[in-house]
DNA sequence: AGCTCTTCCTGAAAGC
DNA sequence: TGCTTTCAGGAAGAGC
């Protein structure tokens, strides 16, 4: 499923392929996969990419005519992705829009999203400032240390508080897990609770998980590639994510376990003490 | 304020 | 073997 690093790797291959491209036709499959603007699509047609980013795990492409700007936001959810023509996916009739462009070497960008969690939005400049306004936290790859620890000042737990979008926007499950195993902090922690050392490790862990992740071209964990096709490679280097059972990474004779309670938890409870703080 | 529950949706896997 | 049920999971909204 796309978080942040995935979000990222989708980004870059399409920024490398599409900025400077002219839109020659834009179509949606099922109305229902628009979440806003989806009437403005027609002004798509013959507007030039001007730049492909991310922010949390969508990925918004600029578009630009007669000085103008609009921007379509693909929210990739569980399942979605934005897809070059090189790759294949088992369940074709799950594509929802096509985007495709005036030159030949350009390709064709199709938004697959079989579980439809996730949706298109067409923007013009007010619309998407209060859509990111409204959806998207800081960035955990730019955040700072001072700015994240004052978003931790708070009686909440501290897993579901960095899946919480509107504070930090990208962590989805997978890295989550894998980030609270590598500070050594409990996902039921009081995040206001943290030392100033667990918090600058944290800190830390975190953009180096994500950097790390991303330079692997994302997780393939079940259906998620890039748009060339291409899988990620983080999955092999995951420690805890899916491995509830095996003996913890660290060897300290403790077993993964996985929170039923939860949406799958994957912690050591050895190495990830919820009465440690530190 | 912050947590839990429900809804959305489809394919995989488990159950019978 | 083949049908039915359950589950997974991100985000939003309701209710506590």
């Amino acid at each position: 499923m796309p978080e942040l690093p995935e979000a990222e790797v989708t980004a870059r291959q399409l920024r490398a392929r599409l900025v400077g491209a002219r839109v020659a036709d834009i179509r949606v499959g099922r109305p229902d996969i628009g979440r806003e603007g989806l009437p403005s699509l027609g002004w798509y047609v013959g507007s030039t990419v001007r730049a492909v980013d991310r922010r949390g795990k969508s990925v918004i492409v600029t578009c630009e005519k007669a000085g103008a700007l609009r921007y379509l936001v693909a929210e990739l959810g569980m399942t979605g992705l934005l897809l070059f023509p090189s790759a294949e996916v088992r369940f074709p009739q799950h594509t929802h829009a096509v985007l495709s462009f005036t030159e030949a070497i350009r390709p064709p960008v199709r938004y697959w999203n079989p579980r439809r969690f996730g949706r298109l939005s067409l923007l013009d400049g007010d619309g998407f400032r209060r859509y990111t306004a409204r959806r998207f936290g800081c960035d955990p790859l730019t955040v700072t240390r001072q700015e994240f620890a004052r978003l931790l000042q708070c009686r909440r737990r501290l897993k579901p508080l960095l899946m919480h979008q509107q504070s930090i926007a990208g962590i989805g499950n997978i890295y989550a897990n894998e980030i609270l195993f590598r500070s050594g902090l409990h996902p039921n922690v009081i995040a206001g609770r943290l030392t100033p050392d667990a918090v600058d490790r944290l800190h830390k862990v975190m953009q180096a998980v994500l950097c790390e992740a991303i330079d692997c071209g994302g997780s393939s964990v079940k259906d998620y590639f890039a748009p060339d096709g291409s899988e990620g490679r983080y999955k092999a280097r995951h420690l805890v994510y899916g491995k509830s059972g095996q003996p913890c990474p660290n060897q300290c004779g403790g077993v993964i376990r996985r929170l039923q309670s939860e949406r799958s938890s994957f912690y050591c409870p050895l190495c990830q003490n919820r009465r440690w703080n530190v």
